[in-house]
DNA sequence: ACTAGATTGTCAACCGGTTGCCAAAAATTG
DNA sequence: CAATTTTTGGCAACCGGTTGACAATCTAGT
């Protein structure tokens, strides 16, 4: 119902703004005798339910139950109120409506670097389901920094219904902190007591491992990420325990940084290694990892295998494309999203819930696979 | 332990929405001792101005000032006031602020396709520049509809300042109505009468053609972009221009889409037109075309040259790496932000301004540049 | 027809700042 | 020291919705 006001006038906006149109072409006749605004409410005093009582003959706190609680009203008065309101072309003034009500139908997401493009399909998801249950979605960047993230978010808190943090810096107590105040998701990391969503790396591991095993590689490296990265050391484990099923050595390198440069500043650990297959952290340490080996004349697959995690835009733009275990990103930021939207709403309902006495935070686990393209295979003889 | 980790389900069960379930269930006896709100204001029912006032022993009104009108207050009411709102860990509610002001210090950003890279770097220079100067970023997605993005400008324009639009897919006329109701600065593209922030192709594609022709290419193609886009047409007309100054020929191709797939797809074109170097409206389109050439076993760049634009987030990930015209999207995306909030102040400064009486729409240019990577060179003879 | 009960609409008090107007207080000047 | 100007603080009316309490109206039951 609300929903139709606001997206069937759509059409009707059209003789809304071509009354400004001939406003231009005026000048023509007077030098312009009253100065204007520019951006002002002069010509279209947007419509308030004021005015919509007014034309509808009913009372403002009528107009506002008409329009906002389904069947509070006669479904006479309804009509006529919502056709006064098309025909004003009225839309709710969101700030008007947050004042007293705290809600905003808006929430946060903070992701720690807009251009890494593992957040990409998170924000698309996120804003997808946003949008869809008519909620605006409001982007920060953390910057990669813990402090900068905190900041971010405790300024967002005072303008959103919920945030959304994706692979957050900042440490779990401050997490905790924010989730007490509203609804928080925690995407890519378990934070004990708050709603989190996380891809489940065995299953995809466990595929890459089997993978490289089957093509007769004996001993597999890990480039890990961030010390910090909760996800670094999952994969790391997921990597350990799937090659101890496969029966493979697995050896742990450390990267500068988690981005392409530091992939190409680890190639020498690499081969320094003895591993003839090797899983990284994300992908953009795959990517450059996998640059500098062949400009050291090193041949990828056959000389050594390279598997990255996120499948991120790009990764098959490499030659030889690049294996990866995906995490589905876009679905974590629609499920992040799905579930503060859960949350909102049963706040809503009935907000009288006991702290303590609600279910444990939700984790919703999303499914990684093995994308088998080219940088991984048979080891051939050296030679 | 691994066994286990097999069976770990797809999707642990989000708790879905069962209000109407817990509600009977409290007839049970004991209500819990204190009802808690979980995301309540009951920690701390965040301090306003009243509550400052009490504190300091003054009016709200004289509270409003000090925090907002500069020298409005004596220095001693000032210093008051301020150490009470630190001491209550004041801070303004924005939507109470909003209301009378009508100012809500955010303002939009739409882009046609949130995981299309070019809008990567617009996103993040428009979000830094947003930021430092205590504004926040909203984010919106067209999926390449002008339907879809008109309303979601039509929605935002009701909660922010101003708005920038990203490559618009509406028509000049709707961006100048939105445009005359607030502040509108649009990316890539020109609209007259609007403020726009367009690289100009001139200087990038003057150098990729120049460098082409000294390498002894005689026949360029262009694969264009879509046929509505302002920008697709520009560089063509870019890439004829600079063709008949170095006295090459030009010929014009059209793609299915702007995407890799579409690259793939005028494949067959290219190699029909004979040219030996392409320029692609693109980096997409230029790292389809190159992986469907190469795998038809021709040699890049040995047989044929190939330049994108816009040097995307992975053009450099490709064998060879990509030639690009390089358009400064994080500095479109500042730029675009940058003037958005002159705007809003001059506004505000002096709001009577007459319509038709301002200077006309600023536009400001930014220039693009070659990056000569290895996808473009020498034509070496067929053999 | 008469009343209990359910619907539906109205009144008025918020939500938390902002701002025009005015008077008290302080500073400047004659 | 009085008269005048400038500061500074207070009062109160908004901004545009929401919502609890209550009254009016309508429906149904006997």
């Amino acid at each position: 119902m609300r929903d139709g006001l606001a997206t069937v006038p759509l059409f009707v906006a059209v003789p809304h703004y071509d009354g400004a149109v001939t406003e231009p072409k005026e000048p023509e006749g007077a030098a312009p005798a009253g100065p204007v605004k520019k951006h002002a409410r002069d010509g279209k005093p947007n419509a308030t339910i004021y005015d919509i009582a007014k034309v509808a003959g009913v009372n403002p706190s009528t107009v506002s139950r008409a329009l906002s609680k389904p069947g509070r009203v006669s479904a006479k008065t309804q009509k006529l109120i919502e056709d006064a309101a098309a025909e004003l072309n009225y839309q709710v003034n969101p700030f008007a409506r947050a004042l007293p009500t705290g809600r905003t139908s808006t929430f946060g997401l903070i992701v720690a670097d807009i251009t890494n493009p593992t957040f990409f399909d998170i924000i698309r998801g996120a804003e997808t389901t946003a949008t869809a249950r008519d909620y605006t979605l409001v982007l920060a960047e953390s910057a990669e920094s813990a402090a900068t993230e905190l900041t971010a978010a405790r300024r967002m808190m005072a303008t959103v219904d919920g945030l959304i943090l994706a692979s957050p810096r900042m440490d779990d107590d401050n997490i905790r902190a924010l989730a007490r105040d509203k609804p928080v998701v925690v995407i890519n990391r378990e934070v004990d007591g708050v709603p989190c969503v996380v891809p489940d790396v065995n299953k995809g591991i466990s595929e890459a491992v089997r993978s490289l095993a089957a093509n007769g590689h004996q001993k597999v490296a890990f480039v890990a990420g961030p010390p910090q990265s909760w996800m670094s050391a999952r994969r790391w484990e997921g990597v350990q325990a799937a090659c101890e099923w496969s029966r493979l050595e697995a050896v742990r390198l450390e990267s500068s940084k988690p981005t392409v440069d530091g992939g190409r500043q680890v190639a020498r650990d690499v081969r320094a290694s003895g591993a003839t297959a090797v899983l990284t952290y994300n992908d953009l340490l795959a990517i450059g990892l996998m640059q500098e080996l062949q400009a050291a004349g090193v041949v990828v697959p056959d000389q050594i295998s390279i598997v990255g995690f996120d499948d991120i835009f790009g990764a098959d733009f490499t030659t030889p494309p690049l294996t990866t275990v995906r995490s589905p990103l876009g679905e974590c930021g629609s499920g992040a999203a799905a579930l503060l939207l859960d949350l909102l709403h049963r706040d809503l309902s009935h907000g009288d819930l006991p702290l303590g006495a609600g279910e444990p935070a939700a984790i919703l686990r999303v499914e990684t696979e093995l994308v088998l393209r080219g940088s991984s295979g048979r080891l051939l003889p050296a030679g």
